[in-house]
DNA sequence: TGACAAGGCTAACGACGTAAGCCATTCTGG
DNA sequence: CCAGAATGGCTTACGTCGTTAGCCTTGTCA
């Protein structure tokens, strides 16, 4: 493993375990045993790192979307789970933009494969489904949903627009 | 006008013309012909600031969709050619935790009435339409969709969950 | 063996948010 | 009308941040 992706293993676990405003190129430094400038032999500078760290996690959101349970509920269960296990790293996968010069080619697609094949490849769909979550997870993770709020009824009331219509099952 | 009402007013300044790295205390005071620490007489820190310029945004965005035209496509309309027109200012009063402490309560209400409105007084549908919106408004700002896409249509095909069911005219 | 690359190091710079403490002006109550 | 307090500036300074410059050691290979 290269020493630049020692430094993303050491970026990632201090921004899951202390938040991002540990996350200091002398903090990184510390945890590697070594000094702050010294890290710059290995990256150009910290938004280096930062890119680094969302490609990571688009492939691993992208991996967790793949395994998603059946139909529109499990692929949106599926995002808002992994959103609320690893917080930050969904902040540094969306909030900041896209590096796709620093990104490996293909990373992007993977993401959004699951997303668009639950579109049935209808790409304003599959953004429009992608905005919904998106949108969901992010202001439920910045806290801007009224506390108490049942974020799961929301969640299928949200769905209920995009569902296929009821395929009429004999009752 | 008090002072604090002022070093509000240059903060959004500053943003909107040089961004929110150039929003820095030495800034504001520069542009107030007093020194930096100076500022601490008015504002208890730069969270203060922020959480100023937070709920000034939300109000201007409240007064903007009560502005808007009729119908969700109305809403819809109004909601991102605000977020267009002041993408910091859209940042800022949604990407941080809301201040609800330091905020004028009613505000929040506000700026959430009117999509309360258009989707009937159901709280969850309500949820999810701002959802759509910011999710959508979101991944827009941050250059997250392909370039080129055609996000008008985007937007229709987002809405078209939601509409409520055509009402049969007659032909 | 000697050049060279790799990868550490120290020292330092400038920008940031902010605290401490001083001083002039202005307001206010006896 | 004046004393004292409040107001709102100021300078100085601290610690942290990202980052640069330049040095030195170690290992590799012609």
């Amino acid at each position: 493993m290269s020493r630049r992706d020692e430094i993303l293993d050491v970026a990632v676990a201090v921004l899951e375990e202390e938040g991002p405003d540990a996350l200091t190129m002398r903090e990184l430094a510390t945890r590697m045993g070594i000094r702050a400038p010294s890290l710059y032999k290995h990256v150009r500078d910290k938004d280096d790192i930062l890119a680094g760290v969302q490609e990571r996690a688009l492939i691993a959101l992208a991996q967790h979307l793949a395994a998603a349970g059946p139909g529109l509920a499990g692929l949106a269960d599926a995002y808002r789970s992994w959103a609320r296990a690893h917080p930050r790293l969904y902040e540094v996968a969306t909030r900041r933009p896209l590096a796709r010069e620093r990104i490996a080619p293909g990373v992007e697609a993977a993401a959004a494969a699951p997303i668009v094949a639950a579109a049935g490849g209808d790409a304003h769909l599959a953004r429009a489904l992608w905005a919904l979550a998106h949108g969901l997870v992010d202001l439920e993770l910045s806290d801007r949903f009224p506390p108490g709020a049942d974020l799961d009824a929301t969640w299928r009331t949200a769905l209920r627009g995009f569902e296929p219509p009821p395929s009429p099952t004999r009752s």
